[in-house]
RNA sequence: GGUGGGUUAGCCAAGCGGUUAGGCAGCGGCCUGCAAAGCCGUAUAGACGAGUUCGACUCUCGUACCCACCUCCA
């Protein structure tokens, strides 16, 4: 990707003025329009460190990746905030029933994550900010919402103030903007029994209908059932060292006001996009919009929300225990793979998981790379990542530009990408027959072929594929850290090869065919070529 | 009960009111000593019912089924 340092040169592409993304607020595809010209801020819901990623996780971590890297190949500058969340109930909970501190499982299924989004290829958010690190931000917006009056403190029966803090839902009349479940008006008496039954609702605002299902929910403090905390007194068994002073009483943070707290710290009163995962609608995005804006704020322009990932058609979920551990996958398939799978719905579309699409996920890394190596070995030189980054939108192909602007339609996108494969093949043949003049589309072909498949970052010879293997290939790739090896397996098998050259010109193809096999069944595979030298590869 | 999304060929998965999505698998052909890779061609679609239209997979309404959120969740 481009690192340039150098942003005041920084160029937004003529494409940029055509993109388009679904907003959930408003329910439509609209034309995005940053709010300082060639920036754009994003802030993303990372996750909830207590237990280890799995592949729904990775899912959320790839899909923005692939906007993200959208943006900054149409010319904009992006600021990509993901927070870590490494203080809540679970965590509490989990780490007391494990026998451990409560940070230190939380800092090491954080360690978990960061290497899984490494091992995809996702980069590295420009912050990371963690809601330990922000505790005097969050207990000054807090009390900037008690201030306003959008926020009451809970007293002690003694008058001291508990360390409960609700935002009041009544005093925000928008209130439900985001989500539009505003209504309140229906209700027929059967309906109670139900809307009961399923807990609470924002519909249910009536006192009589409200059946709480858990503790914090039931809490007869609550002036109105909506109000959700924003600052929690310590339960008597929370550890000494999760609880933190302030002037409303010790406690901490409500999930909520921490990323209203932290998107503020990094991107300010107002910012373009805000995303996460689609379960983060409601009640947890409802919630941030209320209290950020309550507080004075513009808050998000955009909201972008992610799919799932299902198994078996239903939703892979921690709570529900059918998540996939990321670590369960990559034992049988590549990085590449498990990213290409991930990147190749619409991010608004369920994924469904199965080894076929993992399946499929290798095939397309022997059709892409197989391009990609023999492009470049035709033309003698692979594009550098400067060449490729150099790239900018307005130079891709435009049916390729076209998908990705229309909310970042990557299956079509990927289909282009297909097809200019497929045409370079067809050059690349044609150059082989001599036809000299094929030559500069089989280079064009390739260099749109790595830009584009760099903007999903899967592009076989960048980072982080490039040093594990790459196009995994005997003739052209190096960069093995171990050459040695390297150098000694590839004249071992050079020499098998020459023996099975030497038995095919004298049509000794029983024999010939009897080496081909035994490479193939240690993992070498032979390709022969109309002229030349037969080449092989691992895999 | 409220809110939102979905139903596309063997499988996965898009756009589009009329003109090839794409991938994987299949079939036929070319190439090859045979393969592999690659290229060309090709079959199988749009849950169901009605409506709008010259024309609907695409718009509208209805029905069925599936999924999600409303409680922690990417």
């Amino acid at each position: 990707m481009s690192t340039s340092e150098n942003t005041t040169t920084q160029k937004v592409s003529t494409a940029a003025a055509d993109l388009r993304l679904y907003d959930t607020a408003t329910h439509s595809v609209t034309t995005f329009e940053p709010i300082k010209p060639g920036e754009v801020s994003m802030y993303v819901c990372g996750a909830t460190v207590d237990s280890s990623p799995h592949v729904g996780h990775l899912r959320a971590a790839v899909d923005f990746d692939v906007i993200r890297r959208w943006f900054i190949k149409l010319g904009y500058k992006v600021t990509f905030i993901r927070n870590v969340t490494d203080i809540d109930d679970k965590i509490l909970d989990k780490a007391a029933a494990a026998g451990q501190r409560w940070w230190a499982r939380a800092y090491h299924y954080e360690r978990e994550f960061s290497h899984a989004y490494d091992t995809l290829g996702v980069i590295p958010p420009t912050y990371e900010p963690r809601a330990t690190g922000h505790m005097n931000d969050m207990i000054d917006l807090v009390q900037r919402l008690i201030d306003r009056g959008h926020a009451y403190v809970i007293p002690n029966p003694d008058g001291t103030p508990s360390g409960n803090v609700y935002f009041d839902v009544p005093s925000w009349p928008e209130y439900g903007a985001l989500t539009h479940q505003e209504s309140g008006t229906k209700a027929a008496d059967e309906d109670a029994e139900v809307a009961d039954r399923m807990g609470p609702s924002v519909d249910a605002t009536a006192p009589d209908k409200y059946n709480p299902v858990n503790d914090a929910d039931a809490s007869p403090d609550k002036h109105d059932p909506r109000d959700f905390a924003l600052w929690k007194a310590p339960k008597p068994t929370d550890p000494a060292d999760a609880r933190w002073k302030a002037p409303f009483g010790t406690g901490r943070p409500g999930w909520h006001l921490e990323c209203s707290t932290m998107s503020h710290r990094y991107l300010g009163d107002e910012f373009d996009i805000h995303g996460g995962g689609l379960d983060l609608r409601f009640p947890h995005h409802e919630n941030e919009m209320a209290q950020s804006r309550a507080a004075g704020w513009g808050f998000a322009h955009h909201w972008m929300h992610l799919a799932w990932v299902t198994a078996k058609g239903e939703k892979m979920s921690k709570s529900l225990g059918t998540g996939l551990s990321i670590q369960a996958v990559m034992k049988s398939h590549s990085a590449w793979a498990v990213r290409y799978a991930l990147a190749s719905a619409h991010y608004r579309s369920m994924l469904e998981w199965s080894e076929q699409s993992l399946v499929e996920a290798e095939s397309a890394y022997e059709r892409i790379s197989n391009f990609v190596q023999r492009a470049g070995e035709a033309v003698s030189a692979q594009p550098t990542s400067e060449a490729i980054a150099a790239v900018t939108a307005d130079q891709l192909p435009a049916e390729f530009v076209e998908a990705m602007n229309n909310d970042i339609t990557t299956p079509t996108a990927l289909g282009v990408v297909f097809s200019t494969i497929r045409n370079g093949n067809s050059k690349l043949a044609a150059l082989a027959a001599g036809d000299e003049s094929s030559r500069d589309e089989v280079e064009k072909a390739l260099l749109d072929v790595r830009a584009m498949l760099d903007v999903f970052g899967l592009d076989p010879l960048a980072e982080p594929w490039a040093s594990n293997g790459g196009v995994r290939t005997g003739g052209a790739t190096a960069g093995s850290s171990d050459d040695s090896m390297r150098e000694i397996l590839k004249s071992l098998i050079e020499e098998q090869l020459a023996k099975r050259e030497e038995a095919r010109k004298t049509r000794n193809f029983t024999l010939a065919d009897s080496i081909r096999d035994h490479l193939k069944s240690i993992g070498v595979s032979i390709e022969d070529k109309p002229h030349g030298p037969s080449t092989w590869k691992i895999g």
